[in-house]
RNA sequence: GGCUGUGUAGCUCAACUGGAUAGAGCACUUGACUACGAAUCAAGAGGUUUCAGGUUCGAAUCCUGACACGGUCACCA
């Protein structure tokens, strides 16, 4: 294919602008859109804005260019004119030489390699606790840009960066060293990251017992006395007062930032533990990233980027764009970006948060050479990142133009807001044995794989359960904040991963059951079918949109727009296989010709879903 | 309170970035398996796009103002 069909039809309408109304059409913006279903055709110029220039009404318009188009475009076979709307119908010609050149092409719609890197940073979790469903999203979110951004053409690197440091480690270290009794993963069989996770909540748990008996003390309601606000319950003040308690008079709290101090200063046998312990959390993590299907490419441990961002200070400092105090703290002033006043270093000479990624994204620049970095994280983080992206523009990073905040909402339940202390969050590995437990039900009803081996079937219920779980949560579009109802994502009817698997496996079944009849099928035959179907078409012009629409998901990290397209080219699938006989067709040609079709529907269904992380299985 | 996001069918979500009669799925009602696979298809019902103004040939979409619900306003991470 030479040029697109709507490069055709654009320059084709200018071309008729200057030739039929003698004004200069190339100056013209040209508003072609896909036809809607209801009406014949492909595509639709809306001659509205064309009045000024064409001095008609848009009706006697879009007659006009409907005539020259049909006339001196070879695409176009014909049109129809509905109030102002200009709908072309493209040639069967063009729609079968298409289909049967780059539509069952293997590699079809992989775009050329444009020469450039990507950095996609998501997951990027606390080692403290098991992966949960906000992790879930998150993943999915960030695997499927990656993929799209690869087949985009772009050069992609899969990072993430594991916040294995902090006070939050130090309390699941310090709760297994109180209460463990040197239990360990292997002598308990528990998954190691959950493992660990227990004496987290453990951790938790006994700070509040302490916390509670404090609050009955002489100092604890002396306290209260003293700082509470008028007419404040005694319950009310003391949920607000915990962060103080754990750091001034918390015998626990006291212990973990001990255990903190003693990390920072190097302490073998602190450093020891903190080892072991994050040990098992990366097995565990490894664990569910591989039963999720992802991967990466590089890990940062905060550990070791923490220190990072003094040299990019000292930059800031040297450019005039960063400040001293006068107590020796330095600060960005961004106010005129409608941001605030950023502290980025501490009198102290100390680093903060923000320091260490102004550092990261520097550290990602030098091992990667990327000219663009997309971090997955959700929008709870929105003005982190909008401070963090001015930072490394004032500094004139090479990248900074490049650099993009994937923010997504965060997951609800149907009850709410996922809350650790109400024990409500989901946890990722649950989920995906729950969904999979519910595609072995459902598959139990069905014989349609009761001749495969029981590790066969296994297999294909886990691709199932996992696209039913998958689907239902990168279907919707990234910015919204979602409701995440466990009942509707193990749905397997409708608008769902397992009907598009489904559609895929009949692409296939329809080419096992050719083979299995023998029977010689000539596909040069396939030229020789001239009359199209509308179901056939629909498709075609279906297929010929992909490449077209991963390039528009891949530059608006949009993996949703995927989502909804298998699902359509699937939904159309599922009606042409209805309304038309395949293998027997009323003509050889017409049965090559759907083959060709089934094949490269199936080769779609099978791209457009690995973008977004779900296998296809050959039989469901 | 400042900044910011969201608000569409009972529920979960779309709407090609200003275009035609706002579309799907779930749930509900009804029909189609001696067909290449019914995890399917077909039909029905379901809407004042939160509200009020404005911009224009044309608004769910852009502007203004309300209302509701999130998020965020650290020398925490």
């Amino acid at each position: 294919m030479e040029k697109t069909l709507p490069a055709i039809l654009e320059a084709g309408v200018q071309a008729a602008i200057t030739d039929l109304y003698g004004a200069d059409g190339t100056a013209v913006e040209i508003t072609l859109q896909t036809t809607r279903r209801e009406f014949e055709g492909e595509f639709t110029v809306v001659t509205f804005p064309l009045t000024r220039v064409a001095r008609k009404k848009p009706d006697e318009i879009a007659e006009d260019l409907g005539q020259y188009l049909k006339e001196k475009v070879a695409e176009v076979a014909d049109y129809n004119v509905i109030k102002g709307f200009l709908n072309l119908v493209i040639s069967d010609e063009y729609w079968r030489d298409f289909l049967l050149t780059d539509g069952i092409a293997d590699d079809y719609g992989q775009g050329a390699p444009k020469g450039e890197t990507v950095v996609v940073e998501f997951a990027s979790p606390n080692t403290n606790k098991p992966l949960h469903l906000g992790h879930v999203r998150n993943i999915l979110l960030g695997w499927s840009s990656a993929q799209l951004l690869a087949k985009a053409g772009y050069e992609v690197k899969k990072v993430q960066i594991i916040n294995d440091r902090g006070i939050a480690i130090c309390k699941s270290m310090l709760a297994w060293q109180l209460f463990g009794g040197g239990a360990t993963p292997e002598s308990t069989g528990i998954k190691p990251d959950h493992f660990v996770g227990e004496y987290y909540v453990r951790f938790e748990q006994k700070f509040q017992e302490e916390y509670k008996a404090w609050q009955t003390t002489v100092e604890g309601k002396k306290t209260f006395a003293l700082h509470g606000k008028p007419g404040q319950t005694t319950e009310a003040f003391f949920k607000g007062y915990s962060k103080k308690y754990f750091n001034e008079y918390s015998v626990l709290g006291a212990q973990a930032s001990e255990m903190l101090r003693q990390w920072e200063a190097g302490d073998e046998a602190t450093r020891a533990l903190w080892n072991k312990m994050n040990g098992w959390v990366y097995k565990g993590f490894e664990e569910t990233y591989a039963a999720l299907g992802v991967n990466f490419d590089k890990l940062y441990y905060e550990s070791n980027t923490y220190v990072l961002g003094k040299d990019m200070i000292d930059k800031g400092l040297e450019m005039g764009v960063f400040h001293t105090r006068e107590d020796g703290s330095v600060y960005a002033d961004l106010t005129d970006a409608k941001l605030s006043e950023k502290t980025l270093m501490r009198a102290d000479g100390t680093s903060i948060y923000i320091t260490q990624d102004l550092g990261t994204a520097r550290l990602r620049y030098d091992d990667f050479g990327a000219t663009r970095m997309l971090y997955t994280v959700a929008d709870e983080q929105n003005h982190h990142f909008a401070t963090l992206f001015e930072l490394l523009k004032r500094l004139d990073e090479p990248y900074a133009p490049g650099l993009y905040h994937l923010s997504y909402g965060m997951v609800d339940l149907p009850t709410g807001r996922m809350k650790s202390r109400e024990g409500t969050v989901v946890d990722a590995d649950d989920l995906m044995k729950e969904v999979i437990h519910e595609a072995r039900l459902v598959s139990q009803e069905r014989a349609a794989t009761s001749d495969l081996s029981e590790d066969d079937r296994e297999e294909i219920i886990r691709q199932i359960g996992l696209a039913a779980l998958k689907f239902h949560i990168i279907k919707v579009g990234p910015k919204k904040r979602m409701t995440f109802d466990p009942k509707e994502s193990v749905d397997m009817q409708g608008q769902t991963g397992p009907y598009v698997q489904n559609a895929y496996v009949r692409t296939r079944a329809v080419w096992r059951k050719a083979e299995e009849n023998g029977v010689a099928i000539d596909f040069a035959l396939a030229k020789d079918y001239t009359k199209l179907a509308p179901a056939e078409r629909e498709l075609i012009n279906q297929l010929y949109s992909f490449p077209e629409l991963i390039s528009t998901a891949a530059e608006s990290y949009d993996p949703s727009l995927i989502a909804m397209f298998c699902y359509e080219l699937a939904k159309n699938l599922h009606k042409f296989w209805h309304d038309h006989s395949i293998l027997s067709a009323e003509t050889p040609a017409a049965v090559a010709f759907r083959l060709q079709l089934c094949k490269a529907v199936g080769n779609t269904l099978q791209a457009g879903m690995r973008l977004i992380g779900i296998e296809v299985p050959e039989r469901m």
